[in-house]
DNA sequence: TTTATTTATGTGCATTACGCACTTATTATA
DNA sequence: TATAATAAGTGCGTAATGCACATAAATAAA
């Protein structure tokens, strides 16, 4: 079989995948992939600043205020100082942490179908499968970002292969 | 094992891939997903106008009419009245033909340095979940625009599972 | 043949996400 | 205290996109 091929599916597979879970954020206004990642951020990383914010969305700085006050005007982050003067402490609101969580269900909701054809053996190995290659797109603590849109809930970080591969690269715990 | 975890990690790897494939994309500039895919569709689907290019990017027929435009400027492709003359007939340029060569072997090449981790063994096994997964994506002849990017030299549609599929969807042979 | 309808293109205008270069405020360091 | 580094925020420009509309050509109907 031509290794060509698998590639070709699998880059047609995440285009569609991708596709599917955009035109299903967009069932809202203003839900772009990089407002729903900065509420799942804030999600399980509250009171982060705003440029640890950025450093999660793999967004630039200026993008990320900018998101922040789209999300503050909406009602879902609030933004106060810190103790730190210069920084701001990036806050969910109650409506926020709602939002997210409306997010996540939908994400899951669209993933699960995409793997509904499948049957259980085969969902089993596609996992193990799915293990392998993302465990080799980790070559460093930061791009556990990949997880940005994730559901901790549902691939809690204890059994995540991404979150295990980026511990493992850091050489003393914390950061994000 | 739980099906929301694949289901996360399912998510998880194919923003990934996206991402990748866009970054690989952007070392040119103005080389966009749909510039890319209008490139491809033109390299198997010459002289269609600029409606049909619209359908088979799923781009609405402005963004279409700009994209064209901004390919022709570049010299890439050349937009001819056709025989009936309120419709375009768009060609790729020789140097089209080869930008559409370039774009598609740089995605080649990083899907397959993804799938590079996995045995053999694993690529075939991964192949054939890939193949059931593409196949139920398919619920009419026109989601095989879900192809716009793959690489069809690399990827044959006589065993495309989403060519198959649609094929076995039309009611007549003809169409994109 | 003339008229109405459908189909295709193209334009004006607005929106949205984004990044670069820069300024300002605060903290840390020499 | 004077200088560096860090964080936030603003002005400006760019790029992709869609909606509403105008125009031209082909087709169907009267």
């Amino acid at each position: 079989m031509s290794a060509l091929r698998t590639a070709n599916m699998l880059g047609a597979m995440a285009g569609q995948v991708h596709s599917l879970l955009t035109r299903r954020l967009l069932q809202h206004p203003n839900q772009t992939d990089s407002a729903a990642a900065a509420l799942n951020i804030l999600t399980f990383y509250d009171g982060c600043s705003n440029r640890q914010l950025s450093q999660g969305l793999r967004l630039s700085h200026t993008a990320t205020v900018r998101l922040a006050d789209k999300l503050e005007e909406e009602g879902l982050v609030e933004s106060r100082p810190g103790q730190d003067r210069r920084a701001v402490v990036l806050t969910l609101t109650d409506a926020g942490r709602a939002r997210a969580r409306e997010i996540l269900t939908a994400r899951c909701q669209v993933l699960d179908t995409v793997l509904s054809p499948l049957t259980e053996k085969e969902q089993e190995t596609l996992s193990g499968l799915l293990e392998k290659l993302l465990r080799h797109q980790i070559k460093a603590p930061e791009d556990e970002s990949l997880c940005r849109l994730c559901d901790s809930t549902a691939c809690p970080p204890e059994t995540c292969p991404v979150h295990q591969r980026a511990l493992a690269l850091m050489p003393r715990p914390g950061g994000f």
